[in-house]
RNA sequence: CGGGGCGUGGCGCAGCCUGGUAGCGCACUUGCAUGGGGUGCAAGGGGUCGGAAGUUCAAAUCUUCUCGCCCCGACCA
């Protein structure tokens, strides 16, 4: 390809506005353009490194025995309404009607009508198992895009669907799955690391998520140097290390005036007491009823968690009118003491467990504009087995759930998810088949999906340099290109040309930078694109019979002799490639 | 959804406070020179200032409304 026949703008200046580097560079490239907020064009070169990724995709996902197919972004309301997803999806899903007033919406994921598709002509175990993949344009009317391509609302995602007769079967899908994703994400030349994404102990459904490691990610991930434990911190499982709390400062029971005090700040300021000295309750609404969440004051509450202990199908923080409907309590002067009482309808109270037994806290006392202080937990309000649970948000210093060592916390992309999805979407929508002995059974489903603007964007993201991208040679928008340092000098020119044709013989992925410009602008460009092999035609090594050459992400160039140019790049593309598959975070 | 910011040639910005119908850099066009890290000089083309209404003799500038985009936060009581 030459550059003049590319529709390629690089822009010399920084875009407003934009504050991650991989988007600023993507822009600068002249690889995206923004078309509205979270919807962007792709460009020439933009969508080649895309095109790219999917290849590695599509690669790994037949290797794995996946089949490729595709569906729609419309979809009917009915399917929707089926699993129940039509109403409990928020805004996120853009509902819109045809000219016939019939219900639709844009496509946030496929569940619905892969398992409508698979249920219509699947009828026998004979059938099974099944993996159908598809690479294809989601919209997800999301509250808040940003980062260019890494959270848009229309976005291309590879989204896969296991269909099997038993759990056993739907295992090693999803282990073939997991396999292919750790292929795939190291051929992206990522840095990545496989957190578990639930805790697995609901209906025996699994799940993990794939994260590129990045100070810009916009997931927080807990992981366990000593025993290799990595999670999602909004659903980790930590310990509290007891050596982060303060000394007990109360000694006896005391009822306090707080008038105005109802954050844990305010009360933790008006009376001199640190804020791991205090508890507080947190309200939602379930479809059972209002619940209860007692933690201490300086925890956060992982609502994930909290849901999964509930087993709530549905949970939202309770509105301050909602609770004058259930007691004449105000937020922030509730607390565990007599909770029930205080709020007679509260379905469940649970109590995290980083809550000391025994140990003396400030509280609410469900009394407007007063707190107790010296509550003993576990004695003044009772804390029974099984209202304890690990409902709080892993923070820096908890301990590891499984070897006790400290955490560290890290920030992530989320590129990839993987989820075993039980029965739920085969139950409801009635996707059976027959088994061996004749019985009507759901099929065990699994889904995975992978981002792949995202996996694009979290690759420039990790590579880049001052200069721009540095892209590995499997995804960067061309492997070589050739910049001449006069193009109209005939002499250079046909020498450019003749290595030109001698690399894409050698089957790579070429550019001619034939544009009459300066060399430093040309060579600035290379750079900015990361374009992974630089090749400089010049008098000053010709006269030697020498090209110079670069790799992009080596700090120095080298003068070869034209015919032993071929060799170089391949075995340093090798080494390149070679480091991205042994790597080690 | 709450808070903040921005909207002026393709891009990045100044002008707005203290109204008098637009300016800079880059990019673009033409010519000459230059050619190993965004080359120099010269001559050009292009905007009515997001939109609407209002105040005024006069509005990019003041007022109100509206649209769009960006950033931060989001029920932690």
């Amino acid at each position: 390809m030459k550059y003049s026949n590319i529709h390629c703008p690089t822009l010399k200046e920084d875009p407003a506005s934009v504050e991650v580097a991989s988007h600023r560079l993507l822009l600068r490239a002249g690889m995206i353009r923004q078309v509205a907020s979270g919807i962007y064009d792709l460009l020439p070169l933009g969508l080649k490194v895309i095109r790219k990724v999917e290849a590695i995709v599509r690669e790994e996902m037949n290797r794995a025995g996946a089949q490729e197919v595709l569906m729609p972004l419309v979809h009917p309301a009915e399917l929707w309404q089926e699993t129940g997803r039509w109403e409990s999806n928020g805004k996120e899903l853009l509902r819109f009607r045809d000219r016939h007033d019939r219900d639709f919406c844009l496509a946030p994921t496929h569940e619905e009508v892969v398992t409508d598709l698979i249920r219509k002509d699947v009828r026998s175990y004979k059938q099974l198992p099944i993996n159908l993949y598809q690479i294809q344009t989601k919209f997800r009317d999301e509250v808040r895009p940003r980062f260019g391509l890494m959270r848009g609302r229309e976005f291309t995602m590879k989204d896969a669907y296991s269909f099997d007769c038993d759990e056993e079967s739907q295992m090693k899908a999803y282990e073939a799955m997991k396999a292919a994703y750790e292929r795939i994400f190291s051929r992206c030349g990522l840095g990545f690391r496989r957190v578990h994404a639930d805790s697995g102990n609901i209906g025996g459904s699994r799940s993990e998520e794939f994260m590129v490691l990045a100070k810009t990610g916009e997931d927080e991930i807990v992981h366990c140097k000593s025993c290799g434990y990595s999670a999602n911190t909004e659903k980790a499982r930590t310990l509290l290390n007891p050596s982060t709390l303060a000394k007990e400062s109360f000694e006896s029971l005391e009822l306090v005036d707080t008038p105005d005090q109802k954050t844990i700040d305010e009360v933790v300021k008006k009376l001199q007491v640190h804020p791991t000295e205090t508890l507080k309750v947190l309200l939602y609404q379930t479809e059972k009823g209002p619940v209860a969440a007692v933690l201490p004051g300086h925890r956060d509450l992982s609502e994930i968690a909290f849901q999964r202990a509930l087993q709530a199908q549905n949970l939202r923080p309770l509105s301050p009118e909602e609770l004058a409907q259930y007691s004449q309590v105000q937020f922030g002067s509730i607390g565990p003491m007599g909770l029930k009482e205080a709020i007679p309808v509260l379905a469940d109270i649970l109590f995290d467990s980083t809550i000391v037994e025994g140990r003396r806290y400030c509280v609410g006392a469900n009394q407007n504009g007063k707190h107790y202080v010296g509550v003993q937990a576990g004695i003044d309000f009772a804390m029974q087995a099984h209202q304890v649970h690990q409902i709080h948000k892993a923070e820096v210093g908890d301990l590891c759930c499984d070897c006790n060592a400290p955490l560290q916390i890290e920030r992530g992309i989320e590129v990839g998810h993987i989820f075993a999805l039980g029965t739920k979407y085969s139950e409801a929508m009635n996707c059976n088949f027959m088994d061996e002995d004749g019985k009507e059974k759901p099929m065990v489903m699994g889904c995975y999906g992978i981002g792949i603007g995202r996996t694009a964007q979290a690759a420039i993201e990790q590579g880049l340099d001052e200069q721009g991208m540095v892209l590995p040679p499997a995804i960067a928008p061309f492997e070589v290109v050739i910049d001449v340092v006069k193009w109209k000098d005939e002499v250079l020119q046909s020498k450019a040309l003749e290595l030109y044709e001698t690399l894409r013989e050698h089957g790579y992925d070429v550019l001619l930078d034939d544009r009459d410009q300066s060399l430093g602008a040309k060579l600035k460009d290379a750079d900015l694109l990361g374009i992974s092999c630089r090749l400089v035609v010049g008098h000053k090594g010709l006269e030697n019979n020498q090209i110079e050459a670069k790799l992009r992400w080596e700090k120095e160039a080298q003068w070869l002799a034209p015919d032993k140019i071929v060799d170089w790049i391949k075995s340093g593309f090798e080494k390149k490639q070679q480091a991205f598959l042994t790597a080690d975070l």
